[in-house]
DNA sequence: TTAGTAATGAGAATAATAACTATATATTCA
DNA sequence: TGAATATATAGTTATTATTCTCATTACTAA
């Protein structure tokens, strides 16, 4: 499974298989200290080039953050995140895609939407329970 | 106009103006630039840290992003914004709040809701006819 | 007027990520 | 097969927005 003008490496697969392989929503450093377990001489560089290459071409899917790391995903179909904002666990949304706010925008503004950004913050159902003790 | 124990300087003062004064949404560097040419020897950590304080005191909004500036808003009412990946621009939306998304996640999932993050992404009105040209 | 407190300007520190570079693999095809 | 070529790597340095540090200055209130 490579693309034209690219190779499927021993540490990009092995990247690949860890965000596939996990429902944490890791950062590149999580993956680089699994990665490490199993090359022990990969490098951050390499991770990062990685992870972004993938992202590229569609495999995994890149949750940016302002002030803190960036996610990764190997679940690439449509989906939301609720972040909790006591353990920082990042969880997934069985909602369906809110298309019709992206037509509002249009209809109201005359803008071209693309794309919506839509993520939920809190405090998560474990450390709700953990905080009433 | 000071809570306790804060002192309105004259740099608190001139950064608050400059954002009540623009509908732009500036970043740090263009208040920081605009607020040279009244005090001259103003520091960016000057206007940095009265940024922050003007938002935590809910006189201003900051708006971060992963891997671009902030940007800061003097209308501290709830509305939602829409990027143009053309011009940069960023326009505000009149849109009124979408609670009933958190009050979904909180139903279906268990969690707490505490706010919800939606931004627009796409090109502007005034981008797209430039683009027909 | 003076002691105490808060804010400032200048510069150094931070942290996530990207870029650079010399070396090492992989792929192509003679 | 084995050069020749192309791509990826490890290790390192650079980038960039923001925060922190600290000596100095400006308020504030007794
Ligand atoms: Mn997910
Ligand atoms: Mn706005
Ligand atoms: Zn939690
Ligand atoms: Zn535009």
């Amino acid at each position: 499974m490579s693309v034209a003008g690219t190779r499927l490496t021993k540490q990009k697969s092995l990247i690949l298989d860890l965000i596939l392989g996990t429902k944490c929503h890791p950062t590149a450093d999580w993956v680089y200290q699994e990665a490490r377990q199993h090359i022990p001489d990969i490098s951050l560089g390499t991770v990062y080039r990685n992870l972004n290459a993938l992202a590229n071409q569609g495999l995994i899917r890149e949750m940016n953050y302002a002030g803190s790391s960036s996610r990764y995903d190997g679940d690439v179909s449509q989906h939301y995140h609720f972040t909790c904002q006591s353990c920082g666990n990042v969880f997934d949304l069985p909602l369906e895609a809110f298309t019709m706010i992206d037509n509002l925008v249009e209809e109201q503004e005359g803008h071209s939407v693309e794309a919506h950004r839509l993520e939920f913050y809190g405090t998560c159902k474990t450390c709700k329970i953990e905080e009433k003790q």
